[in-house]
DNA sequence: CCCATTTCAGAGAGACTGACATGC
DNA sequence: CGCATGTCAGTCCCTCTGAAATGG
């Protein structure tokens, strides 16, 4: 019972936006069981990739916008895993760093994802996983240099 | 500037998450031209497919929640897409059926999907278009019969 | 009386916009 | 004065929950 519509398995949009979403919301659940979100793993995995950031900075990198980063950020220095800090030189900018307990828990995150993609990913081989990676790789980076859709207002 | 931390790119539970909700925004917005949303698509593609249903049936069938397909049914007869009548028989079941606008609408909007995913998937070539498209189709198969994720309440 | 189906009203999270304060 | 950065408030869409209304 309750088969999808051949018309939506036949768009890879489809499978793609299902697919993600289902992604999505299992690694979601695990996060939440340490009050944390998804952009909160994002703003973790940014900072010890690169190093400190200033907000504005985080917010570009990860596509999120300005207004919304104030909160997660806040969440995160409540939690102590980041320390925020006024620039001596231009008083405007605020400099993000990642704490130890911020590394340590980025870890605990990172395995946590993996165990949800091998969940996720079961059916295919360890070769068509890392083709499957390869794939996706190549469309993020196309959809993320050149989204092409600045503001499509209605 | 603003490269994606290779934390992240190497989950591909991100990648399928990122990737996902690009295709999703993109198509959303060429549906929001018609002043319908992506669910609204699915329902016609469903009625399409597999003909007439009743509600909830539709709401089975796609994963949406009951009370919320009242409303989207309720959107696509107003415009004319579909047909909703009472069950002769059963007077509490409600029978939705596509109308002819609502199948050249449907005809219309896979146009845009396949416009969409061109625009997305112009990086890979045919075959390798092909490969995701089989790959992510398992993937579908497999998240969507076992969920194994009832609720996960707070 | 109990159950199924549809329907409506509301809570909550996420994403986007606009306005404001501060500082260059 | 213009501009950039951070911040706050409000709106919109999506999802889930609970209850009412109709009918078997």
């Amino acid at each position: 019972m309750s088969e999808t519509p051949p018309s939506l398995l036949g768009l890879t949009t489809y499978l793609l936006s299902k697919t993600g979403k289902a992604a999505r919301s299992r690694l979601a659940a695990r996060l939440a069981e340490r009050d944390l979100r998804l952009w909160h793993m994002a703003v973790l995995s940014a900072l010890v990739d690169f190093g400190p950031h200033v907000q504005r900075e985080l917010a570009a990198r990860l596509g999120i916008d300005r207004s919304d980063m104030v909160k997660i950020v806040d969440d995160l220095a409540v939690a102590g895993l980041v320390d925020r800090a006024r620039d001596t030189i231009d008083r405007r900018r605020v400099t993000v760093t990642p704490t130890r307990a911020g590394r340590a828990m980025l870890a605990d995150l990172q395995a946590e994802a993996l165990a949800v993609q091998q969940e996720l990913l079961a059916p295919l081989t360890s070769p068509e996983q890392a083709q499957l990676a390869a794939l996706l790789r190549r469309v993020h980076a196309h959809v993320h240099e050149g989204p092409e859709e600045p503001r499509s207002g209605r």
